[in-house]
RNA sequence: GGUCCAUUAGUCUAUCGGCUAGAACACCUCGUUUACACCGAGGAAGGAGAGGUUCGACUCCUCUAUGGACCACCA
C-alpha cells in the first residue's frame, strides 16, 4: 500500500461531532412512533475494542439505522462492563498493584478512578466506528442506577425463593481466590504426568495412575470397576496411602473407567465432581488439603504451607526415593481453568450465593425457543447449554470491585437480613443494616456480607439497566421487552442465557423478541486471539481505510457466519467510497442549473431506469427487514456500479451534457432521485460518506437534517414496463464494447450499428439514447454488426 | 464423547431444486473518453468424495473426508 493518508478522516470528524450536536440518534421520550429498541450486551471494559466487536457492532447497527429510517423511534443505548473480576485485573495490570495487599476501600477508589480515565477512550472506539447509539442513554454496569438494579434483582429473587447460600464444594479460583461459576471455566490442554503410585495392602501392592498426586493427603477411598478381575481380590481390604500414616478402604464402583490407568483411582474429596459424588455416596469422610489460596493445608504434613506445584514436586520426589513411584508416563490432557487467568480450578468448600435453576431446564428451553433467532441454528447453542447445566449459578465473588450484596449477616445465628428496597444502592460494609437486633435471636451483633455480585448479576440484567434513564412512564412501558438482542456466538452461554433468566424469574417475560447473533472474525480459518498472535486492530484499519471501509467489510458476511479477514475486502470498501464521490461530483457538476423541478415527461430511458431503482428499492428493504444485510449491500452496490455508473450514467452523459429542455431536465431528475436513493439505501452501511454528500448536494433541496432520519426511500407500485427492456439494452451495449474491445479500439471510437430487427423493435424507444452510448452515426437493422468509423 | 456450522475459481464470498454458477481481489489483453487509473472494456479460471431422492441437485437426504466452533468428560 502506497498511500497511508486517509481523506475520510475530516469527514468521519465533521459528522460525528454533528450528530451528536444535533442529537440525531436521539431517542425521543415523548415520541408517537413505532419504539424500536436494541439491547446492546455492554462490552466488558477490558484494553480497546477489538475487531470482533467491530464486526458486530457494526452489523447491530446497520439493522438499526435501518429501522430509524423506516420511521421508527430508535431506543439504542450503550453501557459499559466495568465492574467485578474483569475490572480488577485491568486496573492490577495497568496500575502495577495487587488488591489483596492494599485496603479494600482504596483499591475500590483507584477503580473508580481508573474507569472514570479510561471509559471515554474506550467508548470512542464506538463512536468512531459510526455506531448510532444515544450516548445520552449511557450507563456503566458499577453505576449508581445498575447497583440499584443489581441489588434489587437480588432482593426480588430472594423473595422468589430463587437465592440461597451454602456451605458446599464449589468451583474455586485459587489464583483470584474467589469462587466462579461453571460459565467462568475453560478447557485447557496442558502436559503432565501420569504417576503410578504404589499403595501398600498387605498383599500384592497396588497401582494407582495419578495425575495430581499432591492430593494424597486427602485421599479418603480407592476404588475399581466391579468386573474388573484384576482387583475383585482385594475386595473389602484396605490399601495405605504412600508417605501418608493412614489407611483407606479399597471399594468397587461401576464409574471407574478399566481402560484408563491401571484401573484403579483413587478418590481425593474434592478432588473433582466424580471424586465429590463417591463421598456422597458412600458417605466417606470429608478430608480437605488445599486451602482457599492454593496452598496445601496442615493436613498435609511436612507439605503444609507450599504451593499446589511446588507439593506435587515434593510428593513425587519423596515418593521416588521411598521406591513407591514405579513409572512417569507424559501425557496431554485437558483441565478446567478460569477463564480470566487460566489458573487450574479447584474445587474447595465455602459459602457461596446462588441462583436456583436446575429446576428449571424444562422453562429455559421453552423461554428460548420463544425467541426469534437470526440465525435459527445458534439456538442449539442455547439449548446445548442449558441441556447441560450441572451447577445453579454462582453469583457471589469473594472480590473487591463490584456491586456487594444488600445483606448482613447476624454473627451469632447467622440470619440473612436483607437491605430495604428505599435503602438501594446500599453498601452493608458502609451503611447500617435496617435493623439494630438480630429479629430471630435479638443479637446485635450485625456483620456485612463483605462478598461482591459476579459482574454476569448485574450485566445480566441490561435491558433494564438503561431503560432507567427514561422519565417518561408510558414510553418505559413500551420498552420491555426489548425489539432485539444483537450479540456475538460466545456470548449465548453468558449474557443471553442469564438475561432470559433473569427476565424470566422477575417478569415472567422474555427481554427481547429478536435475536441477531454475529459470527467470529478468523484469520486463515481461525478464531483470533492473542494468544495465537493473529489479531487485527481495528483501530489501525480504520486508520488506514476509514470507519466506512470498516464497516463495510463488515457488511460482507451474513449474519452468525464467520468471516476470514482479508486486507482486500477494506480496499473494496474504501474503493466504493471514492467512487461515490466521483460519481457525485460528476453528477452536481450536471446539476447546477437544475433546480429541482419534475420534467414534463420522463424520457423512455430515464423511466425505465427509475423503475430498475424501483426494484432495487423493493429488493433491499425485504432484505433489512429480515436482518439480511449483506444481501442489502450486494445488491445496492451491484446496482450502483453496474447499472448506475457503468451504464446508465454513460447512456444520459450527452443528454444532460448537450441536451435541452425536457430531454436534459428528465436525465436531471432522473440523477438526482437515483442517486439520493441510492445514497440512503447505503447509508445504514456506510454512514459517513453517505452524509457528506447528501449535506454537501442535497440538504437545500430536501431540508431534513441528516440523512439518517430521512426517509428510507418507499417501493411503488408502477404500471407495468417491460422488464426485459433494460436488460437487453444493457447486452447489446455489452456486445458493443466487446466489439470495440476485441478490436482494441477506445469506447469512444465511433460507429455504425446494425442490430437484429427484433432488438430494434424492442428498443425503439431507446434508440437516440443507445446510439449515444455506443457513440453510434447510425443504427441499421440486420444481424448484428459493428462497423468502425474511420 | 455430544451438538452445530462449513467445504463453490489462486484467494475470499453469493446463489428460495431450473445454472449458460454471480461478484470482488489477484492474473492476462486492451483502452487515457470533459466523474473516477482508487478508472473503463474484455478474457482465462470453480461446486471435497461416494451414494440416494427428483423430470432436473451447487442447492434436499445419508455416509466419508477435511476444517472450524460450542458443550461435556478428563484418575
Amino acid at each position: 500500500m502506497a498511500e497511508e493518508t486517509n481523506p475520510m478522516k475530516d469527514i468521519e470528524e465533521k459528522w460525528k461531532k454533528y450528530w451528536e450536536e444535533e442529537g440525531i440518534y436521539k431517542f425521543n421520550q415523548k415520541t408517537r412512533k413505532k419504539i424500536y429498541s436494541v439491547d446492546t450486551p455492554p462490552p466488558t471494559v477490558s484494553g480497546r475494542m477489538h475487531i470482533g466487536h467491530a464486526f458486530s457492532y457494526s452489523q447491530s447497527d446497520f439493522i438499526v439505522r435501518f429501522k430509524r429510517m423506516m420511521g421508527n423511534e430508535v431506543f439504542y443505548p450503550f453501557g459499559t462492563d466495568d465492574n467485578g473480576l474483569p475490572t480488577e485485573r485491568l486496573v492490577e495490570k495497568s496500575k502495577g498493584v495487587h488488591a489483596k495487599d492494599m485496603p479494600r476501600k482504596e483499591f475500590i477508589k483507584l477503580c473508580m478512578e481508573f474507569l472514570k480515565e479510561e471509559i471515554p477512550k474506550f467508548i470512542q472506539d464506538w463512536k468512531n466506528i459510526g455506531i448510532s447509539c444515544d450516548w445520552n442513554m449511557k450507563y456503566s454496569t458499577i453505576d449508581d442506577n445498575s447497583r440499584k438494579v443489581a441489588q434489587w434483582s437480588f432482593l426480588d429473587l430472594y423473595k422468589k425463593n430463587r437465592m440461597y447460600r451454602k456451605d458446599a464444594p464449589a468451583m474455586w479460583c485459587p489464583e483470584c481466590r474467589t469462587g466462579v461459576a461453571q460459565v467462568e471455566v475453560q478447557d485447557k490442554e496442558i502436559d503432565s504426568f501420569f504417576n503410578d503410585i504404589l499403595f501398600k495392602t498387605g498383599k500384592e501392592d497396588l497401582k494407582i495412575a495419578t495425575t495430581r498426586p499432591e492430593l494424597l493427603p486427602a485421599c479418603v477411598a480407592v476404588f475399581y470397576h466391579p468386573e474388573d478381575k484384576r482387583y475383585k481380590k482385594y475386595q473389602g481390604k484396605k490399601a495405605k496411602v504412600p508417605l501418608m500414616d493412614f489407611e483407606v478402604p479399597i471399594l468397587e464402583d461401576k464409574r471407574v473407567d478399566m481402560k484408563k490407568g491401571t484401573g484403579i483411582v483413587m478418590c481425593c474429596t474434592f478432588g473433582d465432581q466424580t471424586d465429590m459424588e463417591w463421598q456422597k455416596a458412600y458417605n466417606l469422610p470429608i478430608k480437605i488439603a488445599i486451602s482457599e489460596n492454593g496452598e496445601m493445608l496442615p493436613i498435609a504434613g511436612k507439605y503444609k504451607g507450599m504451593k499446589i506445584k511446588e507439593a506435587r514436586k515434593e510428593i513425587i520426589k519423596d515418593l521416588k526415593e521411598a521406591g513407591l513411584l514405579t513409572n512417569q508416563t507424559p501425557i496431554k490432557h485437558f483441565v478446567n481453568v478460569h477463564e480470566r487467568c487460566g489458573t487450574e480450578i479447584e474445587f474447595v468448600k465455602s459459602k457461596q450465593w446462588f441462583v436456583k435453576y436446575l429446576d428449571l431446564k424444562e422453562d429455559l428451553l421453552k423461554w428460548g425457543a420463544e425467541l426469534n433467532w437470526h440465525p435459527l441454528f445458534m439456538k442449539n447453542r442455547y439449548d446445548n447449554w442449558v441441556k447441560g447445566l450441572q451447577w445453579d449459578w454462582l453469583i457471589s465473588n469473594q472480590r473487591y470491585f463490584g456491586v456487594p450484596f444488600p445483606v448482613w449477616y447476624c454473627e451469632k445465628c447467622g440470619e440473612v437480613i436483607l437491605a430495604k428496597e428505599s435503602q438501594l444502592p446500599v453498601d452493608p460494609i458502609k451503611d447500617k443494616p435496617p435493623v439494630s437486633k438480630c429479629p430471630k435471636c435479638k443479637s446485635e451483633k450485625i456483620i456485612p456480607e463483605t462478598d461482591i455480585l459476579n459482574t454476569w448479576f448485574t450485566s445480566s440484567m441490561s435491558p433494564k439497566l438503561a431503560v432507567e434513564n427514561v422519565k417518561d412512564e408510558e414510553t418505559k412501558k413500551k420498552l420491555f421487552p426489548m425489539s432485539l438482542r444483537p450479540q456475538a456466538h460466545e456470548i449465548i452461554s453468558f449474557w443471553l442465557f442469564n438475561t432470559v433468566v433473569k427476565s424470566r424469574l422477575h417478569f415472567k417475560k422474555n427481554p427481547w423478541k429478536d435475536v441477531a447473533i454475529s459470527g467470529f472474525v478468523t484469520m486463515k480459518g481461525e478464531k483470533m486471539s492473542k494468544s495465537k498472535g493473529n489479531v487485527i486492530s481495528p483501530q489501525e484499519v480504520m486508520e488506514k481505510f476509514g470507519a466506512d471501509a470498516l464497516r463495510y467489510w463488515a457488511a460482507s458476511s451474513k449474519l452468525g457466519e464467520d468471516f476470514d479477514y482479508q486486507e482486500k475486502d477494506l480496499v473494496t470498501g474504501k474503493k466504493l467510497i471514492t467512487k461515490l464521490i466521483n460519481a457525485s461530483r460528476f453528477i452536481f457538476m450536471n446539476l447546477k442549473d437544475y433546480k429541482g423541478e419534475k420534467p414534463k415527461k420522463l424520457e423512455a430511458t430515464d423511466e425505465l431506469f427509475l423503475n430498475e431503482l424501483n426494484k432495487l428499492i423493493e429488493g433491499v428493504t425485504e432484505d433489512f427487514e429480515n436482518y439480511e444485510y449483506s444481501l442489502a449491500k450486494q445488491k445496492v452496490d451491484q446496482f450502483f456500479w453496474r447499472d448506475f455508473c457503468d451504464n446508465y450514467l454513460e447512456i444520459v452523459k450527452k443528454r444532460v451534457y448537450n441536451g435541452k429542455g425536457n430531454e436534459k431536465i428528465s436525465a436531471q431528475y432522473a440523477l438526482y432521485n437515483s442517486l439520493l436513493t441510492i445514497l440512503k439505501l447505503f447509508a445504514p452501511i456506510i454512514p459517513f460518506i453517505t452524509e457528506e454528500i447528501y449535506q454537501n448536494n442535497f440538504k437545500t433541496f430536501e431540508k431534513t437534517k441528516s440523512i439518517h432520519i430521512c426517509e428510507w426511500p418507499k417501493y411503488q407500485k408502477k404500471k407495468k414496463i417491460d422488464e426485459n427492456e433494460w436488460n437487453l439494452m444493457l447486452e447489446v451495449i455489452s456486445k458493443i464494447r466487446q466489439e470495440k474491445s476485441n478490436a482494441k479500439k477506445p469506447m469512444n471510437a465511433q460507429i455504425i450499428l446494425t442490430i437484429t430487427k427484433e432488438d430494434n423493435s424492442s428498443l425503439k424507444l431507446f434508440l437516440e439514447d443507445l446510439k449515444s452510448v455506443a457513440n453510434a452515426s447510425e443504427i441499421k437493422e440486420g444481424s448484428f454488426n459493428v462497423k468502425f468509423v474511420e
